[in-house]
RNA sequence: GCCCGGUUCGUCUAGUGGUUAGGACGCCAGGUUUUCAACCUGGAGGUCACGGGUUCAAGUCCCGUACCGGGUGCCA
């Protein structure tokens, strides 16, 4: 049986980086009919920030993330907050004691300080608390067992640390990068629990792991570090350990580095799923969802991120993915994120919704302008603009105009298209349009075409201040299906209306 | 410093010993259009990080170097 996790820690918003690994989690518990779990690792008090579960919760339902079991749906492995699960991991930190995996400390942040101070400036190759250095600090090793016990009952803080074996070659596999080596001297006496009384992530992780019956443990790049202690700490227990794989990281675009916030609020492209307000500072950052992104596109963006099918294909349903999803076919290298592509997906996204479903997400944005409107024009105006968009907003911003008069005219445009001749030749062609009985853009541009050459001017000359009066601005749609749509009486309108603004102002 | 990982067009990537190194985004040009977008066609862009091996043959296997990233906390 699969079982995998998504383990965030409540302590900001999640990342788009967390998201992927939730999605990867997701997609192959789903392929491989296996339960997909979330857990939330709150084993830090300290940077504990309220309402970033509800946000990572939030944020997983947006995009379609389902989780068979999780703190707010339950489950037979519950409870699914690590604070909840408290008292049960003490137990375990002791057996290890017990067993002589582990053993009590009861150095000071000052005094470990001083090691670590101290052995830098001896220019120690090795600067860790381990075989080498333990026997100069204050724990089991150094103090009786009686002392030990005295400490402890006198109320004494103290943490247990892993005792890690020296010199031992410790082989372990990752589904995505293969065998890793690593010798024990490299790596130093892990804090597995806390004076405060909560586990460290190392001991919470494999403990509850273990229990729920984790198969595969699928997480960010930044622990491939620690998968030898992970796996020294199975071993320890006597327990069969999943198995594992390390995603590559999410870069920044240019330059270097993990994806940060502020990337996204310098370059123009969110890093959080959804808006977030940070609640000591009250700083606000956009999310993909405000800004305009289908939840469809973010998935198939962070799917392309590190992965691909082999095949050319690009755009994947959320079905799709699950279909053609696996972990051989995790890059290991990191990606860096790409905007542009971004934007990419989102409008080919946009591009297979039916013009009913873009009406739907158009409609609360209409309604903040205070436009009420027909749905049969809503569904044209979208028919004609869906080529033209790559955010439902831009319905509006570049569409506004099927609901209310330009407010502007574009510079340019008039600069450009606006000469000595044209008001008359706009006057003139009002007149003309008026005449027009049967306003079908089909025959509307019959009819205008055939006008502009028996006069002998061009089209261009003609129809581009025609829709500089209409719109504001010289692109856009199709010219006589717009025209049919605002109608005549309002054509007329806005020709006599832009004729007047625009001689105004020069 | 030490440890681990990575390195194919600007970016995402295909590629598992023999191909003119393929595709996508972006960019440029042409077509289409009253215009823009979409669409179609074409183009520029890669000494496969570098240096050594192994081999008849290496982007593909091995070693070294460089660079990039991650880790190195009583954070996850």
């Amino acid at each position: 049986m699969v079982r995998v996790r998504f383990a965030p820690s409540p302590t900001g918003p999640l990342h788009i980086g967390g998201l992927r690994t939730a999605l990867f989690n997701f997609l192959f518990a789903r392929k491989n009919n296996g339960k997909f779990i979330l857990r939330i690792e709150d084993t830090d008090q300290l940077r504990y920030v309220p309402g970033a579960e509800e946000y990572i919760i939030e944020a997983l339902r947006w995009v379609g993330l389902d989780y068979d079991e999780g703190p707010d749906v339950g489950g037979h492995y519950g409870p699914y907050r690590q604070s909840e699960r408290i008292n049960l991991y003490r137990k375990y930190a002791e057996e290890l004691v017990e067993k002589g995996w582990a053993y009590y400390a009861f150095d000071t942040p000052e005094e470990l300080e001083a090691m670590r101070l101290r052995l830098r400036e001896a220019k120690s190759p090795v600067q860790l608390y381990n075989h080498l250095t333990r026997d100069g600090m204050k724990n089991s090793f150094t103090m009786s067992q009686q002392e030990v016990k005295a400490r402890i009952e006198a109320g004494e803080p103290y943490v247990i640390r892993f005792n890690m074996p020296a010199d031992r070659q410790i082989i372990v596999h990752d589904i995505i990068r293969g065998e890793v080596k690593v010798n024990s001297n490299t790596l130093d006496d892990k804090v597995l629990f806390k004076s405060d009384g909560f586990p460290t992530y190392h001991l919470a992780n494999i403990v509850d792991d273990h229990l729920m019956e984790i198969s595969h443990v699928i997480r960010g790049e930044e622990w491939l570090p620690s998968l030898p202690l992970h796996v020294l700490l199975y071993e320890a227990f006597g327990w069969e350990a999943p198995q594992f794989a390390h995603l590559p990281l999410i870069l920044k675009p240019n330059g270097k580095g993990k994806l940060s916030k502020r990337d996204g609020d310098q370059m123009g492209f969110p890093v959080f799923p959804l808006d977030w307000t940070d609640p000591k500072t009250g700083e606000k950052t956009r999310g993909y969802r405000e800004w305009g992104y289908l939840p469809e596109a973010v998935i198939n963006i962070l799917a392309m991120l590190g992965w691909n099918p082999g095949t050319d294909q690009e755009i994947f349903t959320l079905e799709e993915l699950i279909d053609q999803f696996s972990l051989e076919r995790v890059q290991k290298s990191g990606a860096k994120f790409d905007p542009d592509k971004a934007r990419w997906f989102n409008q080919q996204h946009l591009r297979r919704k039916s013009n009913e479903e873009l009406a739907k997400m158009f409609l609360p944005i209409l309604q903040s302008h205070g436009i009420d409107v027909d749905m049969g024009y809503l569904l044209k105006v979208i028919d004609l603009m869906k080529d033209r968009v790559e955010f439902v907003e831009e319905f509006w911003s570049k569409g506004y105009f099927f609901f209310k008069p330009p407010q502007d005219y574009d510079a340019k445009g008039l600069k450009k298209a606006w000469k000595e001749q044209t008001p008359q030749i706009m006057r003139d062609l009002k007149d003309k349009i008026a005449q027009i009985k049967n306003f079908t853009a089909e025959n509307i541009e019959k009819e205008l075409k055939e006008w502009v050459e028996e006069k002998e001017l061009s089209f261009s000359k003609v129809f581009t201040p025609l829709r500089l009066l209409i719109q504001g601005t010289t692109s856009g749609p199709h010219l006589f299906e717009m025209l049919e749509l605002i109608g005549k009486d309002e054509i007329i309108k806005r020709i006599e209306a832009g004729l007047q603004n625009i001689e105004k102002k020069k």
